[in-house]
DNA sequence: AACTATTTATAAGA
DNA sequence: TTCTTATAAATAGTT
Protein backbone atom coordinates (compact mmCIF):
# COMPACT_ATOMS: atom_id res chain seq x y z
CA UNK A 1 0.00 0.00 0.00
CA UNK A 2 1.53 3.07 -0.95
CA UNK A 3 2.20 4.92 -4.29
CA UNK A 4 3.58 1.99 -5.54
CA UNK A 5 3.17 -1.68 -5.29
CA UNK A 6 6.25 -3.39 -3.69
CA UNK A 7 7.95 -6.72 -5.20
CA UNK A 8 8.12 -9.17 -2.46
CA UNK A 9 11.64 -9.54 -1.98
CA UNK A 10 14.76 -7.49 -0.16
CA UNK A 11 14.64 -3.85 -0.47
CA UNK A 12 18.02 -2.92 -1.84
CA UNK A 13 18.44 0.67 -1.09
CA UNK A 14 19.51 0.73 2.68
CA UNK A 15 17.93 4.17 3.33
CA UNK A 16 14.56 3.60 2.17
CA UNK A 17 14.92 -0.41 3.53
CA UNK A 18 15.80 1.32 6.82
CA UNK A 19 12.73 3.51 6.48
CA UNK A 20 9.86 0.72 5.60
CA UNK A 21 11.27 -1.10 8.58
CA UNK A 22 10.44 1.70 11.21
CA UNK A 23 7.27 1.96 9.29
CA UNK A 24 5.94 -1.54 9.04
CA UNK A 25 7.57 -2.55 12.23
CA UNK A 26 5.50 -0.17 14.22
CA UNK A 27 2.20 -1.11 11.65
CA UNK A 28 2.80 -4.52 12.58
CA UNK A 29 3.01 -4.03 16.27
CA UNK A 30 -0.29 -1.69 16.30
CA UNK A 31 -1.71 -4.69 14.62
CA UNK A 32 -0.83 -7.50 17.07
CA UNK A 33 -2.18 -5.14 19.87
CA UNK A 34 -5.11 -4.41 18.16
CA UNK A 35 -5.54 -8.29 17.10
CA UNK A 36 -4.36 -8.88 21.22
CA UNK A 37 -7.84 -6.19 22.39
CA UNK A 38 -10.05 -7.09 19.88
CA UNK A 39 -10.15 -10.84 20.60
CA UNK A 40 -8.56 -11.41 23.67
CA UNK A 41 -5.89 -13.29 23.39
CA UNK A 42 -1.96 -13.04 23.82
CA UNK A 43 0.52 -11.81 21.24
CA UNK A 44 4.10 -12.00 21.33
CA UNK A 45 6.29 -10.14 18.91
CA UNK A 46 9.73 -10.41 18.04
CA UNK A 47 11.52 -8.48 15.73
CA UNK A 48 15.22 -9.02 15.84
CA UNK A 49 17.41 -6.77 12.63
CA UNK A 50 19.57 -7.63 10.19
CA UNK A 51 22.31 -6.52 12.36
CA UNK A 52 21.21 -8.70 15.42
CA UNK A 53 19.37 -6.27 17.45
CA UNK A 54 16.01 -6.56 19.40
CA UNK A 55 13.75 -4.30 18.07
CA UNK A 56 10.78 -4.67 19.48
CA UNK A 57 8.56 -7.13 21.76
CA UNK A 58 4.74 -6.44 22.02
CA UNK A 59 2.14 -8.61 24.03
CA UNK A 60 -1.44 -8.91 25.06
CA UNK A 61 -0.96 -7.40 28.72
CA UNK A 62 1.05 -6.65 31.13
CA UNK A 63 5.07 -5.82 31.45
CA UNK A 64 6.70 -8.92 30.91
CA UNK A 65 4.01 -10.71 29.55
CA UNK A 66 6.33 -11.55 26.63
CA UNK A 67 8.66 -13.97 28.97
CA UNK A 68 5.53 -15.86 29.88
CA UNK A 69 4.40 -16.28 26.64
CA UNK A 70 7.90 -18.33 26.01
CA UNK A 71 7.70 -20.51 28.42
CA UNK A 72 4.00 -21.26 27.23
CA UNK A 73 5.22 -21.40 23.61
CA UNK A 74 8.32 -23.70 24.81
CA UNK A 75 5.87 -25.73 26.73
CA UNK A 76 3.76 -26.68 23.74
CA UNK A 77 6.55 -27.33 21.77
CA UNK A 78 7.48 -29.70 24.17
CA UNK A 79 4.17 -31.44 24.36
CA UNK A 80 3.27 -31.25 20.67
CA UNK A 81 6.92 -33.14 20.46
CA UNK A 82 6.27 -36.11 23.08
CA UNK A 83 2.69 -36.57 21.37
CA UNK A 84 4.30 -36.94 18.30
CA UNK A 85 7.15 -39.86 19.45
CA UNK A 86 4.87 -41.49 21.93
CA UNK A 87 5.13 -44.88 19.99
CA UNK A 88 8.29 -46.65 21.17
CA UNK A 89 9.47 -47.15 24.42
CA UNK A 90 12.74 -48.80 24.25
CA UNK A 91 15.64 -46.00 24.44
CA UNK A 92 13.69 -42.51 25.52
CA UNK A 93 16.71 -40.80 25.42
CA UNK A 94 17.94 -41.74 21.69
CA UNK A 95 14.74 -40.98 20.49
CA UNK A 96 14.46 -37.22 21.93
CA UNK A 97 17.54 -36.48 20.26
CA UNK A 98 16.32 -37.74 16.75
CA UNK A 99 15.39 -33.79 16.10
CA UNK A 100 18.96 -32.80 16.80
CA UNK A 101 20.01 -35.64 14.35
CA UNK A 102 17.94 -34.38 11.50
CA UNK A 103 18.99 -30.64 12.38
CA UNK A 104 22.68 -31.71 11.88
CA UNK A 105 22.19 -33.84 8.62
CA UNK A 106 20.05 -30.94 7.00
CA UNK A 107 22.78 -28.72 8.22
CA UNK A 108 25.39 -31.08 6.38
CA UNK A 109 23.18 -31.02 3.31
CA UNK A 110 22.94 -27.40 3.07
CA UNK A 111 26.84 -26.93 3.87
CA UNK A 112 27.72 -29.41 1.05
CA UNK A 113 24.79 -27.95 -1.31
CA UNK A 114 27.00 -24.44 -0.48
CA UNK A 115 30.42 -25.73 -1.43
CA UNK A 116 29.45 -27.80 -4.46
CA UNK A 117 27.57 -24.32 -5.68
CA UNK A 118 30.50 -22.03 -5.15
CA UNK A 119 33.51 -24.73 -5.58
CA UNK A 120 34.39 -23.01 -9.07
CA UNK A 121 35.17 -19.45 -7.76
CA UNK A 122 35.46 -20.16 -4.28
CA UNK A 123 32.87 -18.86 -1.39
CA UNK A 124 32.16 -15.28 -0.86
CA UNK A 125 31.79 -13.15 1.73
CA UNK A 126 27.67 -13.63 1.83
CA UNK A 127 28.31 -17.45 1.05
CA UNK A 128 30.22 -17.28 4.28
CA UNK A 129 28.04 -15.28 6.33
CA UNK A 130 24.94 -17.30 5.60
CA UNK A 131 27.02 -20.66 6.53
CA UNK A 132 28.44 -18.69 9.88
CA UNK A 133 24.46 -18.51 10.76
CA UNK A 134 23.96 -21.77 9.93
CA UNK A 135 26.60 -22.92 12.21
CA UNK A 136 25.94 -20.83 14.95
CA UNK A 137 22.02 -21.76 14.88
CA UNK A 138 23.47 -25.89 15.02
CA UNK A 139 26.01 -24.66 17.51
CA UNK A 140 22.85 -23.23 19.76
CA UNK A 141 20.77 -25.48 19.03
CA UNK A 142 23.81 -28.06 20.68
CA UNK A 143 23.94 -25.86 23.44
CA UNK A 144 20.28 -25.81 24.32
CA UNK A 145 20.04 -29.93 24.46
CA UNK A 146 23.05 -30.26 26.53
CA UNK A 147 21.45 -27.95 29.06
CA UNK A 148 18.26 -29.93 28.25
CA UNK A 149 19.74 -33.00 29.41
CA UNK A 150 21.64 -31.83 32.17
CA UNK A 151 18.60 -30.17 33.57
CA UNK A 152 16.62 -33.43 32.98
CA UNK A 153 19.01 -35.61 34.70
CA UNK A 154 19.04 -33.28 37.92
CA UNK A 155 16.10 -33.81 38.31
CA UNK A 156 16.03 -37.65 38.14
CA UNK A 157 18.89 -37.21 40.73
CA UNK A 158 16.63 -35.03 42.90
CA UNK A 159 13.42 -37.43 42.35
CA UNK A 160 15.66 -40.26 43.34
CA UNK A 161 17.25 -38.64 46.17
CA UNK A 162 13.95 -37.89 47.83
CA UNK A 163 12.98 -41.21 47.79
CA UNK A 164 15.45 -42.58 48.80
CA UNK A 165 15.68 -40.19 52.03
CA UNK A 166 12.39 -41.64 52.13
CA UNK A 167 13.04 -44.91 52.32
CA UNK A 168 15.80 -44.40 54.66
CA UNK A 169 13.59 -42.52 57.18
CA UNK A 170 11.02 -45.28 57.05
CA UNK A 171 14.01 -48.23 57.32
CA UNK A 172 14.92 -45.75 60.32
CA UNK A 173 11.64 -45.93 61.94
CA UNK A 174 10.64 -49.71 61.51
CA UNK A 175 14.26 -50.24 62.86
CA UNK A 176 13.44 -47.52 65.80
CA UNK A 177 10.06 -49.30 66.76
CA UNK A 178 11.72 -52.70 66.15
CA UNK A 179 13.86 -51.69 69.24
CA UNK A 180 10.89 -50.72 71.14
CA UNK A 181 8.82 -54.19 70.65
CA UNK A 182 12.12 -56.22 71.69
CA UNK A 183 12.34 -54.20 75.02
CA UNK A 184 8.30 -54.67 75.66
CA UNK A 185 7.51 -57.89 74.32
CA UNK A 186 10.50 -59.62 73.96
CA UNK A 187 9.86 -60.10 70.15
CA UNK A 188 6.80 -60.81 67.75
CA UNK A 189 6.79 -57.57 66.60
CA UNK A 190 9.67 -57.89 63.51
CA UNK A 191 7.26 -59.48 60.70
CA UNK A 192 6.63 -56.43 58.95
CA UNK A 193 10.30 -55.38 58.33
CA UNK A 194 12.02 -54.93 55.16
CA UNK A 195 8.45 -54.37 53.20
CA UNK A 196 10.29 -50.94 52.01
CA UNK A 197 11.96 -52.09 49.24
CA UNK A 198 12.01 -50.04 46.28
CA UNK A 199 13.66 -50.71 42.58
CA UNK A 200 17.32 -50.39 42.33
CA UNK A 201 18.49 -47.43 41.11
CA UNK A 202 20.80 -48.71 39.23
CA UNK A 203 19.10 -47.54 35.85
CA UNK A 204 19.98 -43.85 36.50
CA UNK A 205 23.72 -44.88 35.85
CA UNK A 206 22.78 -45.58 32.33
CA UNK A 207 21.21 -42.27 31.57
CA UNK A 208 23.55 -40.66 28.84
CA UNK A 209 25.83 -38.61 30.99
CA UNK A 210 29.35 -38.18 31.64
CA UNK A 211 29.77 -41.10 28.66
CA UNK A 212 32.35 -38.74 27.05
CA UNK B 1 -10.62 -0.99 8.09
CA UNK B 2 -14.56 -2.15 6.70
CA UNK B 3 -17.72 -1.01 6.62
CA UNK B 4 -17.35 0.68 10.25
CA UNK B 5 -14.86 1.63 12.33
CA UNK B 6 -14.65 -0.89 15.64
CA UNK B 7 -14.10 0.22 19.09
CA UNK B 8 -10.87 -0.77 20.28
CA UNK B 9 -12.51 -2.99 22.88
CA UNK B 10 -12.83 -6.95 23.16
CA UNK B 11 -15.74 -8.08 20.15
CA UNK B 12 -18.70 -9.19 22.62
CA UNK B 13 -20.26 -11.26 19.90
CA UNK B 14 -18.39 -14.68 20.08
CA UNK B 15 -19.16 -15.76 16.63
CA UNK B 16 -17.83 -12.21 15.09
CA UNK B 17 -14.86 -12.19 17.70
CA UNK B 18 -13.64 -15.53 16.21
CA UNK B 19 -14.15 -14.47 12.59
CA UNK B 20 -12.47 -11.62 13.22
CA UNK B 21 -9.49 -13.43 14.96
CA UNK B 22 -8.89 -15.56 11.95
CA UNK B 23 -8.70 -12.47 9.62
CA UNK B 24 -6.68 -10.30 11.68
CA UNK B 25 -4.30 -13.50 12.27
CA UNK B 26 -4.02 -14.21 8.49
CA UNK B 27 -3.32 -10.58 7.88
CA UNK B 28 -0.58 -10.16 10.84
CA UNK B 29 1.24 -13.19 9.98
CA UNK B 30 1.60 -11.96 6.47
CA UNK B 31 2.70 -8.93 7.59
CA UNK B 32 5.11 -10.17 9.68
CA UNK B 33 5.81 -12.24 6.83
CA UNK B 34 6.43 -8.87 4.52
CA UNK B 35 8.46 -7.17 6.65
CA UNK B 36 11.28 -10.51 7.29
CA UNK B 37 11.32 -10.50 3.96
CA UNK B 38 11.73 -6.99 2.68
CA UNK B 39 13.68 -5.27 5.39
CA UNK B 40 16.04 -8.50 5.62
CA UNK B 41 15.39 -9.15 9.18
CA UNK B 42 13.97 -12.08 11.61
CA UNK B 43 10.35 -11.90 13.35
CA UNK B 44 8.58 -14.20 15.49
CA UNK B 45 4.97 -14.15 16.45
CA UNK B 46 3.86 -16.17 18.87
CA UNK B 47 -0.38 -16.00 19.60
CA UNK B 48 -2.16 -17.91 22.41
CA UNK B 49 -5.99 -17.84 21.68
CA UNK B 50 -7.85 -17.47 24.93
CA UNK B 51 -8.27 -20.91 25.44
CA UNK B 52 -4.80 -21.25 25.61
CA UNK B 53 -4.07 -23.10 21.65
CA UNK B 54 -0.94 -22.33 20.02
CA UNK B 55 -2.20 -20.48 17.16
CA UNK B 56 0.79 -19.71 14.76
CA UNK B 57 4.10 -18.80 14.58
CA UNK B 58 5.92 -17.00 12.30
CA UNK B 59 9.42 -16.32 11.39
CA UNK B 60 12.18 -15.24 8.61
CA UNK B 61 13.67 -17.93 7.63
CA UNK B 62 14.28 -21.90 8.28
CA UNK B 63 11.91 -23.94 10.24
CA UNK B 64 12.65 -24.12 13.83
CA UNK B 65 13.78 -20.75 14.01
CA UNK B 66 11.34 -19.44 16.09
CA UNK B 67 12.98 -21.76 18.97
CA UNK B 68 16.04 -19.46 17.96
CA UNK B 69 14.72 -16.37 18.27
CA UNK B 70 13.32 -17.03 22.04
CA UNK B 71 16.89 -18.00 23.03
CA UNK B 72 17.94 -14.75 21.23
CA UNK B 73 15.76 -13.28 22.83
CA UNK B 74 16.14 -14.44 26.38
CA UNK B 75 19.64 -13.50 26.53
CA UNK B 76 19.27 -9.90 24.85
CA UNK B 77 16.71 -9.67 27.57
CA UNK B 78 19.21 -10.95 30.46
CA UNK B 79 21.60 -8.78 29.60
CA UNK B 80 19.56 -5.86 29.27
CA UNK B 81 18.07 -6.71 32.89
CA UNK B 82 21.68 -7.17 34.18
CA UNK B 83 23.28 -3.73 32.75
CA UNK B 84 19.81 -2.20 34.49
CA UNK B 85 19.43 -3.48 38.13
CA UNK B 86 23.23 -4.13 39.38
CA UNK B 87 22.40 -2.14 42.21
CA UNK B 88 20.32 -4.58 44.66
CA UNK B 89 20.71 -8.16 45.56
CA UNK B 90 21.04 -9.94 48.84
CA UNK B 91 19.79 -13.79 47.90
CA UNK B 92 22.09 -16.39 47.88
CA UNK B 93 21.77 -16.78 44.00
CA UNK B 94 23.44 -13.53 43.22
CA UNK B 95 26.35 -15.07 45.10
CA UNK B 96 26.60 -17.43 43.05
CA UNK B 97 26.83 -15.27 40.29
CA UNK B 98 29.51 -13.08 41.39
CA UNK B 99 31.99 -14.29 38.50
CA UNK B 100 29.93 -13.37 36.32
CA UNK B 101 28.93 -10.42 37.31
CA UNK B 102 32.70 -9.37 37.44
CA UNK B 103 32.86 -10.46 34.24
CA UNK B 104 30.48 -7.99 33.04
CA UNK B 105 31.31 -5.03 35.12
CA UNK B 106 35.11 -5.68 33.34
CA UNK B 107 33.14 -6.15 30.20
CA UNK B 108 31.47 -2.92 30.72
CA UNK B 109 34.29 -1.10 31.61
CA UNK B 110 36.79 -2.13 28.30
CA UNK B 111 32.87 -1.33 26.10
CA UNK B 112 33.29 2.48 27.82
CA UNK B 113 37.02 2.69 27.31
CA UNK B 114 37.25 1.89 23.92
CA UNK B 115 33.46 4.33 23.28
CA UNK B 116 35.89 6.81 25.04
CA UNK B 117 38.95 6.30 22.98
CA UNK B 118 36.79 6.83 20.02
CA UNK B 119 34.45 9.10 20.25
CA UNK B 120 35.16 11.77 17.80
CA UNK B 121 35.06 9.32 15.10
CA UNK B 122 32.92 6.58 16.28
CA UNK B 123 34.26 3.06 16.41
CA UNK B 124 36.01 1.32 13.29
CA UNK B 125 36.23 -2.02 12.33
CA UNK B 126 38.70 -3.21 14.31
CA UNK B 127 37.67 -1.65 17.28
CA UNK B 128 34.35 -3.76 16.99
CA UNK B 129 36.78 -6.59 16.15
CA UNK B 130 38.05 -6.09 19.55
CA UNK B 131 35.39 -5.57 21.09
CA UNK B 132 33.78 -8.90 19.22
CA UNK B 133 36.33 -11.23 21.02
CA UNK B 134 36.11 -9.53 24.38
CA UNK B 135 32.41 -10.38 24.16
CA UNK B 136 32.90 -13.93 22.55
CA UNK B 137 35.56 -14.31 25.39
CA UNK B 138 32.88 -13.33 28.12
CA UNK B 139 30.36 -15.65 26.81
CA UNK B 140 32.78 -18.63 26.36
CA UNK B 141 33.56 -17.61 30.29
CA UNK B 142 29.74 -17.69 31.22
CA UNK B 143 29.10 -21.10 29.58
CA UNK B 144 32.36 -22.45 31.56
CA UNK B 145 31.01 -21.64 34.56
CA UNK B 146 27.39 -22.39 34.21
CA UNK B 147 28.73 -26.10 32.66
CA UNK B 148 30.82 -26.21 35.82
CA UNK B 149 28.13 -25.98 38.35
CA UNK B 150 25.92 -28.00 36.50
CA UNK B 151 28.40 -30.74 36.80
CA UNK B 152 29.67 -30.01 40.16
CA UNK B 153 25.92 -30.47 41.36
CA UNK B 154 25.14 -33.71 39.20
CA UNK B 155 28.53 -34.91 40.94
CA UNK B 156 27.40 -34.20 44.65
CA UNK B 157 24.13 -35.39 43.87
CA UNK B 158 25.28 -38.97 42.04
CA UNK B 159 27.52 -38.95 45.62
CA UNK B 160 24.57 -38.64 47.39
CA UNK B 161 22.78 -41.21 45.42
CA UNK B 162 25.66 -43.68 46.26
CA UNK B 163 25.60 -42.95 49.93
CA UNK B 164 21.97 -43.08 50.43
CA UNK B 165 22.07 -46.45 48.67
CA UNK B 166 24.44 -47.54 50.62
CA UNK B 167 22.99 -46.96 53.74
CA UNK B 168 19.91 -48.51 52.62
CA UNK B 169 21.44 -51.60 51.79
CA UNK B 170 23.24 -51.39 55.61
CA UNK B 171 19.91 -51.11 56.70
CA UNK B 172 18.34 -53.48 54.93
CA UNK B 173 20.87 -55.64 56.35
CA UNK B 174 20.55 -55.22 59.52
CA UNK B 175 16.57 -55.70 59.50
CA UNK B 176 17.73 -59.29 57.71
CA UNK B 177 20.27 -59.99 60.71
CA UNK B 178 17.79 -58.93 63.48
CA UNK B 179 15.00 -60.99 61.87
CA UNK B 180 17.54 -63.83 61.81
CA UNK B 181 18.78 -63.44 65.20
CA UNK B 182 15.07 -62.93 66.03
CA UNK B 183 14.18 -66.11 65.55
CA UNK B 184 17.80 -67.90 66.79
CA UNK B 185 17.87 -66.56 70.14
CA UNK B 186 14.38 -63.78 70.57
CA UNK B 187 16.47 -60.85 70.98
CA UNK B 188 19.08 -59.51 71.93
CA UNK B 189 21.12 -58.62 68.60
CA UNK B 190 19.54 -55.29 67.66
CA UNK B 191 22.28 -52.81 70.03
CA UNK B 192 24.10 -51.82 66.87
CA UNK B 193 20.73 -51.17 64.68
CA UNK B 194 20.37 -47.34 63.16
CA UNK B 195 23.90 -46.27 63.88
CA UNK B 196 24.68 -45.65 59.90
CA UNK B 197 23.07 -42.28 60.22
CA UNK B 198 24.61 -39.65 57.36
CA UNK B 199 24.37 -35.90 57.73
CA UNK B 200 20.56 -35.11 56.27
CA UNK B 201 21.21 -34.11 52.63
CA UNK B 202 19.35 -30.82 53.42
CA UNK B 203 22.23 -28.71 52.36
CA UNK B 204 22.00 -29.69 48.56
CA UNK B 205 18.32 -28.07 48.25
CA UNK B 206 20.44 -24.62 48.53
CA UNK B 207 22.71 -25.29 45.51
CA UNK B 208 21.75 -22.59 43.30
CA UNK B 209 19.80 -24.36 40.59
CA UNK B 210 16.08 -24.72 39.91
CA UNK B 211 15.73 -21.03 41.65
CA UNK B 212 14.92 -19.49 38.31
C1' DA C 1 -16.27 -18.78 1.65
C1' DA C 2 -16.99 -14.63 -1.40
C1' DC C 3 -18.13 -9.90 -1.96
C1' DT C 4 -17.59 -4.67 -1.40
C1' DA C 5 -17.72 -0.39 1.07
C1' DT C 6 -14.64 1.57 4.11
C1' DT C 7 -10.92 2.06 6.97
C1' DT C 8 -6.03 1.56 7.62
C1' DA C 9 -1.30 1.30 6.32
C1' DT C 10 2.25 3.06 3.81
C1' DA C 11 5.61 4.40 -0.58
C1' DA C 12 7.06 8.16 -2.48
C1' DG C 13 7.48 12.90 -2.45
C1' DA C 14 7.94 17.48 -0.11
C1' DT D 1 13.75 13.52 9.85
C1' DT D 2 8.70 14.42 9.81
C1' DC D 3 4.47 15.51 7.24
C1' DT D 4 1.55 14.81 3.30
C1' DT D 5 -0.98 12.38 -0.04
C1' DA D 6 -2.06 9.05 -3.52
C1' DT D 7 -2.54 4.35 -3.59
C1' DA D 8 -2.34 -0.44 -2.01
C1' DA D 9 -4.02 -3.62 1.58
C1' DA D 10 -6.83 -5.24 5.06
C1' DT D 11 -11.08 -6.14 6.69
C1' DA D 12 -16.35 -5.42 8.91
C1' DG D 13 -20.48 -6.36 7.66
C1' DT D 14 -23.16 -8.64 4.30
C1' DT D 15 -24.71 -12.54 1.30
Amino acid sequence: MGRKKLEMKRIEDKSSRQVTFSKRRTGLMKKARHLSVLCDVDIAVIVFSALGKLYESCSGSSSNSVEHMLSRYERSITEEGERTNNGAGGQLEVLSQCTKFRTCKELLQAVDRLVEENNSEGLSVTDMTELELELDAALVQTRLRKTQLMMEYMSSLQEEEKKLTADKEELDKQVASAKQLQNDDGGGGLNNLATNQTNSPQHLVTLPLFNG
